[in-house]
RNA sequence: GGUCCCAUCGUCUAGUGGCCCAGGACGUGGCCCUCUCAAGGCUAAAACACGGGUUCGACUCCCGUUGGGACUACCA
């Protein structure tokens, strides 16, 4: 019996839930949904003075959007100080760490030293062999080997080879008794069972130190996948700067949370040249060896690609559900307002070839929806001037005596009219367009008038020919 | 500076020594379809960073150069 997948996606809540987490997240995600494993969310705040609950939540938040479930946890480190002085207890007395009553400002002063003339920044073991019984202050190294080397048997990298005398005497405990990441790490994927690694290549080089602190507890090493990291379009590691990177951001711009796992799974992995796939695709064939090894740049033409691509796919159903929000949104239906979900979505689904995002989709909405439209100036220069006003007019009398103004009625007699009158259909259309949405461009004439209904066409009609 | 990682069209990538004068996708140009705008179809331009090896044969293997990136805290 092998033992079961249990892998962890393990934010400090220093911000929200941006994209390049969330791909981590999705890898691990993924990995889980694939090998039927456990998925955890473990949350690293022990930089107690930059985390906050709000960015706990807004990470949840991210992660609920996108549907990526978690079966354990929320577990919060500041919950768990206690175990890790246990950990850590146990080191000290193996002689596996020690104090250290070098001053932070002592240190950092070495620091700019080593810096300066060119040498390796690293703690040079004032402390290391002094023995030193528990102070107050003291923080606590871990007693890195000085040499040999080792190496990390990376999922996606292949063997990482580094050399023992690079790796720093790492402060595990702080001087107030606060643990720190590298050792808290090591610690909670002992205690939760951590088979795979999955993280961002940002963590390659803690790796080996985190490596000799599994050993110093006599505990097996888990498997390590590291994930080449998210660029912007500059190449430098993305950021604020680069526009979007929060995923509730995308949200909010109209985004599918499926087309933006679309996107990020394949920032970096691929399944040989197939673009698009459902959910269960993707835990069907996902697996760490299709992973890339070099950074990828965050392209939002393609993801706006792909979202357009998931909204062309999606029932009127989905549409009607997905954009209520943001026709609440933009002030086009009232917060409160009863809608028949049924005609949203017929309205929605019409409009599903022409909106990218499903922020354009409300937009483009507001003349299925609104009492008074503005008609766009250009627009009525071009087509509603005098002669087109006349045949307006024609056309209105017809759709007047008409019974109703779905397609199957409407379309045969305006195609009667033109070809009667000598004229081409879109003699015909471009003015009603116009009349009825404000603009020149909408879905087929009939569906719209359809959508519509009588009563909003006529009054358009009697709006547009001025009474 | 040190350590580590990376390198195929503008971008995401396929490619695991001969199938490749390199395939797909986004974007860009052209054509078709058409009541508008889209969507869709067809099509064009566009890449193996450079230099050495290894090999009968390198995009693929090795070394170096160059260029990017990450880490280098009593941050995570």
């Amino acid at each position: 019996m092998t033992t079961p997948v249990r892998v962890r996606f393990a934010p400090s809540p220093t911000g929200y839930l941006h994209i390049g987490g969330a791909r981590t997240a999705l890898f691990n995600w993924l990995f889980a949904r694939r090998h039927n494993g456990v998925f955890i969310l473990r949350i690293e705040d022990t930089d107690r003075t930059r985390s906050t609950d709000e960015y706990i939540q807004a990470i949840m938040d991210g992660m609920t959007w996108l549907n990526l479930d978690w079966q354990e946890g929320p577990y919060r480190q500041t919950d768990r100080f206690d175990t890790y002085r246990g950990f850590a207890e146990r080191l000290i007395q193996e002689g596996k760490a020690y104090y250290c009553t070098c001053s932070p400002e002592e240190l950092e002063e070495r620091r700019q030293q080593a810096f300066t003339e060119g040498k390796s920044p690293m703690y040079a073991g004032r402390c290391r062999e002094r023995l030193l019984k528990p102070a107050e202050p003291a923080a606590v190294r871990f007693r890195m080997p000085r040499e040999g080397q080792t190496v990390v048997q990376d999922l996606i990298k292949g063997p990482i080879v580094f050399d023992n005398s690079v790796l720093d005497d790492i402060v595990i405990l702080r001087s107030d008794g606060t643990p720190t990441y590298n050792f808290v790490v090591v610690a909670d994927d002992i205690d939760m069972k951590i088979t795979h690694v999955i993280r961002g290549d940002d963590h390659v080089n803690n790796t080996p130190k985190q490596i000799h602190i599994y050993e110093a507890f006599g505990w097996e090493v888990p498997q390590f996948a590291h994930l080449p990291m998210i660029l912007g379009s500059d190449k430098a590691r993305l950021s604020k700067r680069h526009g979007a990177t929060s995923v509730t951001a995308y949200r909010d711009m109209g985004y599918l949370p499926d087309a933006l796992v679309n996107y990020l799974v394949r920032l970096g992995w691929a399944f040989g040249d197939q673009e698009v796939f459902t959910r269960d695709e993707l835990i069907q064939h996902f697996s760490l060896e299709n992973i890339g090894q070099s950074a990828a740049v965050f392209n939002p033409e393609k993801l706006l690609w792909l979202n357009s691509q998931y909204i062309i796919n999606s029932s009127p159903e989905a549409l009607a559900e997905a954009v209520l929000p943001h026709l609440k949104q933009d002030g086009t239906v009232a917060e409160t307002a009863q809608i028949d979900m049924a005609w949203l979505g017929k309205a929605a689904y019409s409009l599903r070839e022409r909106s990218k995002t499903l922020v354009e989709m409300a937009a483009q909405m507001h003349y299925y929806i609104a009492d008074e439209i503005a008609i766009d100036p250009k627009a009525r220069e071009k087509h509603l001037k005098s002669e087109s006003l006349e045949m307006l007019s024609a056309v209105r009398m017809m759709i007047e005596a008409a019974p109703d103004v779905s397609a199957v009625v409407i379309e045969p007699l305006i195609h009667t009219m033109a070809t009667a009158k000598g004229l081409k259909l879109g003699a015909l259309a471009q003015p009603l367009r116009v009349a009825l949405t404000g603009g020149t461009a909408s879905p087929g004439i009939f569906e719209v008038m359809e959508i519509m209904g009588k009563d909003l066409v006529m009054k358009r009609l009697a709006k547009a020919l001025g009474g």
